[in-house]
RNA sequence: GCGGCUGUAGUUCAACGGUAGAACGCUCCCCUGUCACGGGAGAGGUAGUGGGAUCAACACCCAUCAGCCGCGCCA
């Protein structure tokens, strides 16, 4: 649009024929004045109809909240005892000379010039693109937008790659469950949907990158919570060459950088650091909030913590061991003698690091088991058959036995770190368009029965 | 899979075993300084769905569906 000006800049164009556009908020209609409010991306301000504009006038009759204008106007300061002070453009209005009407608007469904959180979800989800247009949802994405953005920035300063990792890939029955997609070419095989690029990225370590990272999306199939949903994103990170010291050095210099400079103050630097044990014994959990009553109050501030020692394996019903995060990860040094020979196990600790923030956690890694043996033990010690060792992790036991340099990384939850620094306590809030507790999309309507014809080319029949 | 809460007008809620009200929104009228403008008039719901006990239910019971919260699950 020629000669637009953002609504924010109104102030600094007083006495100026200016084109602005956006979308009608509030109207107040006097009789012989119309006033009404116009919104865009950047904030909202007064227009004036005044009487003697007659052909205006008429329009200004006629328009609605929300409906999508093109407005040229008078940036006027506005009369003493009308200025409005501390808000945007409260000394300012557009004294209106013409309206085009770009689009027309039903009346919403629900009220978005307040907040949105007291509404029915449902009818939220239903109308996500008019909840997203609210304040509280705008400032939400916007802040999501500047997180990654800085995150970005912090990365690429620091020499690292940007690389990204296939979304169909091979289902890996242990952890979470799959979602599967079937393949046409191959009917009766199904491709998953990553739960995590772990092995990716330790490919990309192999591949001689030393410094990937990647937004990337992670799905799991399992049940909803209001702080997890069936995908999630994640800045994922990974390193060549780096002891546990190294990534925990790095990440909290990045999360530093990035908090502090969206406005945030980290209630202690460096971050405290405890051992799994201890944070069990004091907290009664793995993740924790060590603010006091009154910092909770200051929504500015974040808390964070190193957890590390976690114990490597767990005894499940079946008497059998199984990893407590990351199967991939390496035993702290003096430990992997123990894991090698399959001794001790209960107490074999893991290089796993937690990032843990007002008592949710940010994210999480390890340095990573870059031998053939150490990661074999690993599988070992949960009882796998060397036929099933081979089937699951063979082709990360094979590349690894071409020069793989030591490694390690971690993941950290965008939702999760982004209701900590809006103060959400639903990721739906921090999500452009989250799904149901029952796995319902916003807006669209998936899951849905396939056509006849796709189940066909897909080999696929339904049992009942 | 389990447990709990919820489902009444467009939205947020209320009342009541005898066929529903308010606020906001919406429509129309009045108002030259409003800014969640104000004033007046009006339209709009048969109660998620199905069944049952009752002379009679939105209200009680059962089932079912949907949503939310938690548990299980989530390397």
């Amino acid at each position: 649009m020629k000669n637009r000006i953002y609504i924010k800049d109104l102030k600094d164009h007083v006495g100026k024929e200016v084109t602005i556009a956006g979308w009608v908020d509030v109207r107040r209609d006097q009789g012989k004045m119309v006033f009404f409010d116009m919104r865009d991306m950047t904030g909202k301000a007064q227009a004036i109809v005044i009487p003697n504009r007659k052909e205006v006038m008429e329009v200004a009759k006629e328009i609605r909240p929300e409906w999508v204008l093109k407005i040229i106007g008078i940036v006027n300061k506005r009369p003493d005892k009308n200025v409005k002070a501390g808000i945007l453009n409260g000394e300012v209005e557009l004294e209106v000379t013409n309206i085009e009407i770009l689009n027309k608007s039903e009346t919403l469904p629900f009220d978005i010039t307040n907040d949105t959180s007291g509404i029915n979800e449902e009818t939220r989800l239903a109308y996500r693109y008019l909840d997203l247009r609210s304040e509280r949802m705008q400032k939400n994405i916007r802040m999501r937008s500047e997180f990654v953005k800085k995150v970005r920035e912090f990365l690429f300063s620091k020499m690292f790659t940007e690389i990204e990792t296939p979304l169909l890939t091979e289902s890996t029955p242990e952890g979470s469950r799959d979602f599967v997609v079937p393949s046409r070419l191959n009917p009766g095989n199904f491709y998953a949907l990553p739960q995590s690029p772990q092995q990716y990225k330790q490919l990309l370590m192999t591949g001689g990158f030393e410094k990937y990272f990647q937004i990337a999306r992670a799905l799991r199939d399992e049940d909803l919570r209001a702080d997890r949903g069936f995908e999630h994103t994640q800045v994922d990170v990974e390193m060549s060459f780096v002891e546990m010291e190294d990534v925990m050095n790095l990440i909290e210099e990045m999360m530093t950088t990035v908090v502090e400079s969206m406005g945030f103050t980290i209630k202690q630097k460096p971050f405290p650091r405890i051992t799994h044990k201890e944070s069990i014994e004091k907290y009664g959990a793995d993740k924790f909030d060590m603010r006091t009553e009154e910092e909770k109050k200051n929504k500015n501030i974040l808390a964070y913590a190193w957890v590390v020692n976690f114990p490597f394996f767990e005894k499940i019903d079946n008497g059998k061991w199984t990893f407590t995060h990351n199967p991939f990860s390496m035993p702290i040094p003096e430990h992997v003698e123990w894991l090698i020979k399959g001794e001790n196990i209960k107490n074999i600790l893991t290089t796993q690091y937690d990032l843990v923030c007002n008592g949710y956690e940010s994210g999480g890694g390890s340095i990573r088991a870059h031998k053939p043996e150490i990661l074999k033990a690993t599988y070992k010690v949960m009882g796998y058959s060397e036929k099933e060792i081979e089937d699951r992790i063979g082709h990360m036991l094979k590349a690894f036995t071409y020069g793989v340099p030591p490694h390690g990384g971690i993941g950290l939850g965008v939702e999760r770190n982004l209701m900590n620094f809006t103060g959400e306590s639903y990721l739906r809030e921090v999500v452009a368009f989250p799904m149901t507790r029952g796995g319902k999309t916003a807006v669209m309507n998936a899951p849905k029965p396939l056509e006849e014809k796709q189940l066909k080319e897909l080999g696929i029949k339904l049992v009942k």
